[in-house]
DNA sequence: GCCAACGTTGGC
DNA sequence: GCCAACGTTGGC
C-alpha cells in the first residue's frame, strides 16, 4: 500500500508547528466534520505524510511537514463532560468522533503562503480551492512534492 | 471584526 | 426529504 498525502489545518495560535516540534507528536482531537473524521478514521496510514498549515495566520499557508504516528482512533474528548471537544452523541461503544496522532518531521525555514499556492503553476486542482474549509483534507503525491520543494527552498 | 461560504440541525 | 435557520471556518 503506497503512502497517501494529506493537508491538515490549524489554528496558528491554537497549535502551531513550532508546538508541534516543542512536543515531537500530538494527538489530533477534536474535529468534529464528517469528511475529515472519515478521512481520518478510514483513510490515514501511519506513514503517510502531511502538510502543516497554519489557518487564521498571517499569511495562512504551509508552515511545515508532519506524519501520521497513529491511525484513526475514537476521540476520547468526545466522552469528557470537561472538555470543548465534548459531545453527548459519542458513546465509547459506538464512538461518532476519530483522531489520529501526528509526529513533527520539519519546519519550513520558508513558509509557503497561501497567496504563493495559489500562483503557483501545477496546483490549480488542489481539494483547497474548491473545499477551503475543510480541515483534513487529500494532497496529491505530485502537489505535495512541489510544495515541499517550495518550503525547503531558501 | 466582517462576512462569504458552506456544513449541520431540526421543523415540517 | 426539503430547506431555512443557524453556527463555524477562515481569508481578508
Amino acid at each position: 500500500m503506497p503512502k497517501s498525502y494529506w493537508l491538515m489545518k490549524s489554528e496558528e495560535d491554537v497549535y502551531s508547528i513550532r508546538d508541534l516540534e516543542r512536543d515531537g507528536k500530538t494527538s489530533w482531537e477534536g474535529v468534529r466534520n464528517y469528511e475529515a473524521r472519515n478521512l481520518m478514521r478510514d483513510k490515514m496510514r501511519v506513514g503517510d505524510e502531511v502538510l502543516f498549515y497554519h489557518s487564521n495566520a498571517t499569511p495562512p499557508g504551509v508552515a511545515g511537514l508532519a506524519r501520521i504516528a497513529r491511525k484513526g482512533y475514537p476521540d476520547p474528548f468526545a466522552f469528557d463532560e470537561k472538555s470543548r471537544y465534548f459531545d453527548p452523541r459519542s458513546h465509547p461503544d459506538e464512538p461518532r468522533w476519530f483522531m489520529v496522532d501526528l509526529e513533527f518531521v520539519e519546519a519550513f525555514p520558508r513558509m509557503v503562503s497561501l497567496e504563493e499556492l495559489r500562483s503557483t503553476p501545477g496546483l490549480g486542482e488542489m481539494v483547497l480551492w474548491k473545499r477551503s474549509r475543510l480541515s483534513i483534507q487529500p494532497v496529491t503525491r505530485e502537489d505535495f512534492g512541489i510544495i515541499r520543494k517550495l518550503g525547503l527552498r531558501s
